[in-house]
DNA sequence: TACTTTAACTTGGTCGGCCAAGTAATGGGT
DNA sequence: ACCCATTACTTGGCCGACCAAGTTAAAGTA
């Protein structure tokens, strides 16, 4: 979504924006990641996973707060690649236990290394007051995002 | 990415809240555009043929900044709902001109509508000063990551 | 004019992400 | 003990989005 066009009047400035500048993050983080074996998105498990150890599958979701679905197929895919490992709960057998293994561990520093490089970039030439200030008014987006589901849709 | 886990420690503060705040975003963005008939990502392609009139698909692939093929595919979708339509442009063989269908303009109203609902409930509670600070911070941001594909990856 | 580069898509493949619907096991209530 | 709601995933389907590689046509150059 380019600004400067003329023929894009700005149709919800603040929402445009943020989408064109997730997207270049992504496409940011992705490049980076994908020399160190990782897909955009998975990252973001991996390092749950890191910091929490085996976790239940349940309580990894609700903390990237992806769809379950999500992590699911995301999961399947780390495994296939060496980088996850799952088992079965023993003390619920609906549930899994999921947990890097070392071979997923051994990212571990790249990855939090290349996740740093990208914070800098992205928040590059700003200042610690302006950095704290884009933080506190993108939560404040979020909680309104989060807020109602609300059934006042379509129509 | 819940940011009161204990087990997520600030990695890359901004780069997190980013990707959740935009993801939220699109979800919203998702719910109503539904219920209109089109998928999320969509409706940057329609607004600018709404805005534009006429045009080659490359100059609509310039104008929202995504990936060619990607255009092509949602092209593909949106002609298929006959929102669109497309024919070879007599002046490049090459090229495409893309158009909205009368059917693809009765979405407008609606499209815009909910559009601009949206805005107003991401910024919600957000002062005028707060939202163009949000902007500002957002399109230095942007630069940041537009600027170089950087070489420097890998390793 | 012939040759090469560049531009304008397209195709194929893979992911992340969502939703809707399905399965299986746990837990709560009667 | 029985039944039903809840929880914990899984499957299937579809999109957006990317990249890599291919095709066709226009431009530039020798």
């Amino acid at each position: 979504m380019n600004p400067d066009d003329p023929a894009c009047p700005d149709v919800g400035p603040v929402s445009s924006s943020l989408a064109t500048v997730a997207r270049l993050h992504r496409i940011a983080a992705g490049k980076v990641l994908r020399c160190l074996g990782l897909y955009p998105g998975q990252e973001f498990v991996m390092m749950h996973l890191w910091e929490a150890g085996p976790v239940r599958q349940s309580e990894l979701i609700k903390a990237v707060g992806l769809d379950p679905s999500t992590v699911t197929k995301s999961l399947q895919r780390l495994e296939q690649a060496g980088y996850v490992s799952r088992r079965p709960d023993p003390a619920d057998r609906r549930a899994s236990l999921v947990e890097a293994t070392p071979q997923g561990c051994a990212l571990r520093e790249k990855v939090t290394g290349a996740w740093a490089a990208l914070e800098a970039r992205t928040a590059a030439g700003l200042s610690e007051a302006e950095r704290e200030s884009l933080l506190l008014l993108l939560t404040k987006v979020e909680r309104n995002l989060c807020a109602e589901a609300s059934a006042e849709e379509c129509e």
